[in-house]
DNA sequence: CCCCGTCTGTGCGCCAGCGTACATAGCCTG
DNA sequence: CAGGCTATGTACGCTGGCGCACAGACGGGG
């Protein structure tokens, strides 16, 4: 058996791109943890003592005010990794992080990953990289905001988390959408209700099962496509694993 | 008369705080150039062939969507340097970047930089927390676009600005402004208005004047403290040149 | 099996900002 | 100094989303 066979089983893009002496470097100390919805990796300013590398779960990048409203600024899944702010050198960073759909990841102390960093090898590429797509998640994010109307983003906010699960269903409720996407829960109510009678999805309880993806790509707006081929420009997939449309 | 003496009369937060054997390297090779108000630095996914640290002139990042509508997520001046895209790993990006307050800049050469940069040395650093604080500046326009209104908004771009040019005064009209806060030309103008009735500021075909600035500040949402302050923290001023109140 | 907490649906008055259309007012140029 | 271009002011009807107030409706636990 080749010696990189438990590198193709872990569910993580950036994981399973590194080169097999890197990963075999910080296969030992990757802890598999599971994230529940709606808990919260970490709070604003906050220092980590580990990073998060999802692998089913999605998590979300959110900011809140003052008065308590919140939206979010990007989210990271199997793609990435949740703690850009450790190696960027600031340490903390004004926004937090939310389970947005309940599942796992797999977290690795902070020594280990700065050891590793330094080396300034494939895993410093990797995640410079990696910091750019999510830039582009940020910007596109600011754009979409201020253009596009809440079914526009609702479409956006499925396809791109449906882009990070293997699965077909979602773990998250329409209120903790509705802190993501910065509007009222009523509000993301409608617009689901209108996708459901499309048949474009079905939900229920918290559960939400894309069933037509299609037909959700023909009414979202471009800055989807925006982020979604800058993020597979910068970081292309494994090799040999699990292609995307399987 | 010290070695860096050049160092201190350049106007450019990340040349100031380099070491002065990293500046002495780069230094014959920083090229002045003259930046005019609306010009394009680069467009969507250009590759460059020099980076930008802009002095008195500043730039917008923006997207312009298929329709031709645009937003901007951040903005760059003598705090910090166009391109980030060329030291990222991904070489182009997909938004544009805007001359929206005409002045300096100094460009150095791609080849120049990168040399530098790859010595990951004070260079290399700094430029990360310069990243870091831009991707604030570009969550915390993704959440301020959703929560916020134009007045507010206006405020932060101005507040913005005024804290990247060496004066008072503004050059920028207010259809550049709207471009960038995406709304329409007319918004602007009833909230520009209203700023000058309240004596805020003062303003004359594309001249802007801010003539109280605690005045602003007690009318901008948190949104512009949360950059501010994250851009201080992470990034010093200059231990010797200008102090920030002078 | 029932109860209660969580999740979702719906209605109504309100307002910020849009789209459109046009008016005025500086500045530059001839 | 006249004419034209650019920058700014103003008005009006329209609509997306807000705030609020409830009304179901599903599902897990006692």
């Amino acid at each position: 058996m080749p010696e990189h066979s438990l590198q193709r089983v872990v569910e993580n893009r950036l994981l399973g791109v590194l080169p097999s002496d890197v990963f075999a470097r910080l296969e030992p100390h990757l802890e598999p943890t599971s994230l529940a919805l709606g808990s919260i990796i970490y709070e604003a300013n906050d220092r980590l003592s580990h990073v998060y590398f999802p692998t089913t779960a999605i998590v979300s990048l959110t900011y809140t005010m003052e008065n308590g409203a919140s939206a979010e600024m990007g989210i990271v899944g199997s793609d990435g990794i949740v703690g850009i702010a450790v190696f960027m050198g600031g340490d903390t960073t004004p926004n937090r992080a939310v389970v947005q759909s309940a599942g796992d990841a797999l977290r690795l102390d902070l020594a280990v990953f700065r050891q590793e960093y330094k080396r300034v090898g494939e895993l410093h590429r990797l995640l410079l990289l990696y910091t750019q797509a999510l830039l582009t998640q940020f910007s596109q994010s600011a754009v979409c905001n201020q253009l596009h109307t809440v079914h526009q983003r609702l479409c956006r906010c499925l396809l791109l988390s449906h882009d990070r699960v293997p699965s077909n269903e979602l773990v998250m409720t329409q209120e903790l959408i509705s802190n993501t996407l910065g509007v009222r829960r009523e509000g993301v109510s409608v617009a689901a209700h209108q996708l459901q009678e499309a048949g474009l999805i079905r939900y229920n309880r918290g559960r939400i099962t894309i069933i037509d993806r299609p037909g959700l790509e023909a009414e979202v707006c471009e800055c989807y496509r925006v982020v979604k081929s800058e993020c597979d420009r910068l970081l292309p997939y494994p090799p040999t694993p699990r292609p995307p449309d399987s």
